[in-house]
DNA sequence: CAATTGCATGAATTATTTTCATATATGCTT
DNA sequence: AAGCATATATGAAAATAATTCATGCAATTG
């Protein structure tokens, strides 16, 4: 009766505090894992979390999680082994193309645990601008690009990695503070900074201003503090991811606010050639990319 | 990919070394395991087993083996402590009879190692021979039976234990030593030595002696090394289980042949009321009996 | 107190697992 | 070496199990 997959359930909805939530962890439905949940509880006879928001274990529940936690480190390692086995030691080779400029921030702890795993897996950072980095993979300088939209391409596979909130930032003292949140006409008056790339990259234009033909005065910047650098100095807004900021909001020269009231989300994935994806080692980097910006992005949430 | 049933899987068929056999100790068919251990090899890229008989682990399957016998054990561990944590702990009691004499060889090891499990469970052996022992089930004097017969009795769980082959005994120099193996007729001009034991209860009796109109002269002895003895004197026959034979063996003065071409192979079951055969104690008690009569008793066979 | 969000649940659907019926080895015996 | 007994492999059918869909119900929030 007691499977993996229920240890799996019990580590998710203990991560994420719902089963909502974990579901999306998952990449399945919310109906599937409180069957999956009901299931097991019936089985045992105790219930493994209280019903109450957030879900929290019992001591059952704790009991099981104990094992999840002792035993799925040792079965990811053995599969690991076992697929070291099987593969071609000498192609461990990993390109990384990043479209995105913050994601380094994520990007770099989550290469160094999967180093840890595969010490063998040769890996590198393809630098420089790229306006359509998912070319990379077909001309064979990348393996892997981390990129902000799937799409159909022949020979490509997109993995979801997770979606985050876009916030906008501004000066401190800015009139548009005292707002809970923003809307496109909010941006219309003001300078805005961004990062110097197409603006079919840049979300916030691309899924708020551009429909509303709002079109700001813009001002570009290479670096994330330089961004932020000129909004603290009151030289327009700028719209960040809401994981590269807290460090920023510290200081207390900026402040952030949701854009539009549900809020601008975004996804980021992981694209590789299709022959490639199927690889153990590919497999478990894109599965370590997710793990290790769960572990450390903490406003981000399950993409599905 | 990898479950927990395909730990079971390598486990088993390690241990019995064909899928034949451990299809038997899984309840499954032959068919059903050869499809899992196909399904597993082809998902890796990995023989596990060499195909030659016995089959005999790969590398690969060496890895998954030593896996299995890491988590295997936290996970039965996990699962008595939750059991543990919902069971009333007062009601853990198991008093058991036995209605084959030379059962206690097995049983004895089973029940050490179960009681390092479950130490709260108050065990007790239900002493004497009872005609019916499944009775005492309904009596409540008992809480586990291990008899050699399934039945339909409402209200009564049996679960199987092994099979295992009943091998005549005779003194060495007896004449039917000569043959490979006896039939009914071969019994028909000798005494034949047994338990004190309804004719009912006796396997070589019921199924192959009354059936051929058989009908020796008999005589009774109440322990197996009784019985040994008598046979090595030239009193007469004797079936025993072939588990129970090997020390007897060695001393040189009886030997052992099969029973009909076949041979004459007999099952044991635990009967318990419905009520107690859910509780994981219980379950797990049947579980250990049969786990320590495999590794104690080389020559029986998973029972279907 | 309406609106929102999250969990539970029965029925329908989809996917997986097992069996059945054979085909295909692999030995062993004569 | 042929024939017999025993084992594994495999495709198709049957049986189970897992997942989704649609929706109800409860708790929480503005």
């Amino acid at each position: 009766m007691l499977a993996l997959k229920h240890l799996r359930l019990i580590e998710a909805i203990n991560d994420c505090g719902s089963i909502t939530s974990a579901a999306r962890r998952l990449f399945l439905t919310q109906s599937a894992l409180s069957h999956q949940l009901v299931a097991l509880e019936t089985y045992y006879g105790v219930n493994l979390f209280e019903r109450a928001r957030p879900l929290r274990l019992t001591a059952a529940g704790e009991l099981l999680l104990a094992l999840s936690r002792d035993i799925m480190p040792r079965i990811e390692a053995a599969k690991r082994d076992l697929a070291r086995l099987v593969e071609d030691k000498q192609s461990g080779k990993l390109r990384i193309a990043v479209e995105c400029h913050t994601c380094y921030d994520w990007l770099m702890p989550a290469m160094d645990a999967y180093r840890t795993n595969w010490p063998e897996v040769e890996m590198d950072l393809v630098g420089g601008f790229h306006t359509d980095p998912i070319a990379l993979l077909a001309e064979d300088k990348a393996d892997l690009v981390i990129v902000s939209e799937t799409g159909k391409q022949k020979g490509v596979v997109f993995n979801p990695l997770f979606r985050y909130e876009m916030l906008a930032l501004m000066a401190t003292a800015h009139p548009l503070a005292a707002k809970s949140h923003l809307t496109a006409r909010d941006f219309a008056s003001d300078v805005l900074i961004t990062y110097p790339a197409p603006d079919r990259l840049l979300d916030l234009i691309r899924r708020v201003l551009k429909p509303a033909g709002i079109n700001p005065e813009r001002r570009y910047a290479e670096l994330t503090i330089a961004i932020v650098q000129l909004v603290a100095s009151r030289k327009g807004l700028a719209a960040l991811p809401a994981w590269a900021i807290p460090s920023y909001l510290e200081r207390g020269y900026v402040v952030a606010r949701t854009i539009t009231r549900r809020g601008l989300w975004s996804g980021l994935y992981a694209a590789a050639r299709e022959a490639d994806a199927g690889r153990a080692f590919h497999k478990d980097f894109v599965t370590t990319l997710r793990e290790q910006a769960f572990m450390n992005l903490p406003t981000i949430e399950p993409l599905a």
